[in-house]
Parts: structure tokens; C-alpha cells; sequence
DNA sequence: CTAAGCCTTGAAGTCATGTTTAAGGTCAAG
DNA sequence: CTTGACCTTAAACATGACTTCAAGGCTTAG
């Protein structure tokens, strides 16, 4: 595969995808390059990639997802204690998340029963 | 009140204080000036900060931010409304971290069963 | 053969959200 | 009256994560 099509198969810019691999979250050494120079994908290749987006839909920065992948450092020992620090995260993010929808339920019914629906934000919603 | 004694009171650089100012977060003309040019705050002015920064932490943008607290813009009505959409895409962040959360556990899980603990990420849990 | 649509590179640009710097004015303490 | 801690502005820098551009080569349909 060509870099375009491994883009629409992913739903990436294929310069993102050439961002990732310049900045070493995917193994430039592993990608395959045609006589012209095009860069060729295998179904590995394109699995890295989709590895990538994974991690980066789990949160993690792609400092992070490369430091993660990086040859020479992390063991899978490394990935559970980095994938337990997400679910901790996310954990929190429910409760603040609960939060916000407490506060802002409140906060609706506040500006429901005292706004005369045309007041400006600035004068009624301030409190 | 000085805008370092802001700065302290709401856990905030200075220099964010302007920068909301600046881009029309805070009315510029409710903030009074002393003779030297000093910004001076009072109660109101802090509030309308602090009123900032809570929706940012309910995560909009500074731009929306701005136009739901434009004088010219919004009312109550809209507000309403806003923190409807607001209280629909928390609901969908919940949904989205419940998924992450299931998806974190299960590739853990398949991470600690499958690695003989010192193998690579890249080798073990692409799948 | 040519035009459209791919691909290459390196460098520069973008956006959001600030922070830092430079150059200077003000204020309170000692 | 000097020193250090504030304050002012405009402008430059930072960061993350890309995108766009410039300049050129390859490919394929007509």
C-alpha cells in the first residue's frame, strides 16, 4: 500500500502519518521503499500505525506512546503500569466529569427559574 | 485589588489575567485603572474571572467562552441551551472513558497474561 | 505528449493557550 | 535615595500536533 491509500484506510493525513514516523513513533527502518522512492506499507506497518492511534485515543502523548515503543526500553512490564495510570485517569475524569454535570444541571435550573430569557449572561448567570 | 493579589487568589499567572483580557474573556472597561495604570479589580471583576475559568473546566474553548460571554451576543437563553450541549457531551465523554476503560482492562489483562513480562511492547501487544 | 493526481523532501505556517522577555514606570522600606 | 518587588506594554517564544508550501519526480488516462 501507498501512503494515500494506508491514509484513507485509517482516516489520517497522510502527512501526519509521515509526522509520526519523523519523530520516531513508527519504525522508519520497518517501512519499505519502492524504486521511486514511494513508501510501501504492509499490513505490520500499517498495524503499528493503528497502534499509535489507539494509544493516543487512550490519552497518552506522542512522547509518550513513543517512549513507549521505543526498541530498546519498554517492556510490557512498562505498558500495564502506563495502562493502569490511564485507567486511574480515567477514573478521575468520571468523577470530575460527574461533577461538571451536578454543577452545570444546578446551574441550568438556577438560570431556568431566574432568567428572564432575554437578561445577558453577564448580568444573571455570574453567581 | 492588584492583578498579582488576583493572580494569588485564583491560582493564576498574571499574565493568563491579560491574556483573557486581551481576547475579550473579561470586559476591559469594567476593569478600572489607578493613576499609575494599574489594573484594579474589584469583587465583580474577579468573579467574572473565576466565571472564565469554570467554563473552561467545564471544557470549552476560549473562543466560545468569549461568545457565550459577549455583551452583545447572548442570552440566558443561550446559555441554557449551551450548557445543555454541555451536559449532552459530558454524558458522551462518560460513555467514551466507560469504553477506554474496557478496552484498558482488557488489553492489560491480555498484556500480563500474554508477556513473559520483558518483551517488547511492539512485539506483544499490537494485536 | 500532456494534464491530473499521486509521491518525495525540508522548511515554514497554524492554532490554542498561554509564558517569557525587554524596556520601562511605580511604590514602600530602610 | 537606592533597592527590590510590583506594575505597564508589545513582541517574541514555547508546546503539541499537525498542515501547508515549494519545488520537484512518478504514473496513468486520454
Amino acid at each position: 500500500m501507498k501512503i494515500g491509500e494506508v491514509s484513507k484506510l485509517l482516516g489520517i493525513n497522510s502527512s501526519a502519518i509521515r509526522f509520526y514516523e519523523r519523530h520516531g513513533l513508527v519504525n522508519s527502518k520497518d517501512i519499505i521503499r519502492a524504486k521511486n522512492g514511494y513508501r510501501i506499507y504492509d499490513q505490520k506497518n500499517v498495524e503499528e500505525i493503528r497502534l499509535v492511534m489507539k494509544f493516543k485515543e487512550f490519552g497518552l502523548e506522542l512522547k509518550e506512546i513513543k517512549c513507549l515503543l521505543s526498541e530498546d526500553a519498554n517492556s510490557c512490564g512498562d505498558l500495564v503500569s502506563s495502562m493502569e495510570e490511564q485507567i486511574e485517569k480515567c477514573r478521575q475524569m468520571q468523577s470530575l466529569i460527574n461533577d461538571r454535570i451536578s454543577s452545570l444541571s444546578a446551574a441550568k435550573k438556577r438560570c431556568t427559574s431566574q432568567c428572564k430569557s432575554n437578561r445577558k449572561v453577564r448580568e444573571c448567570c455570574a453567581s
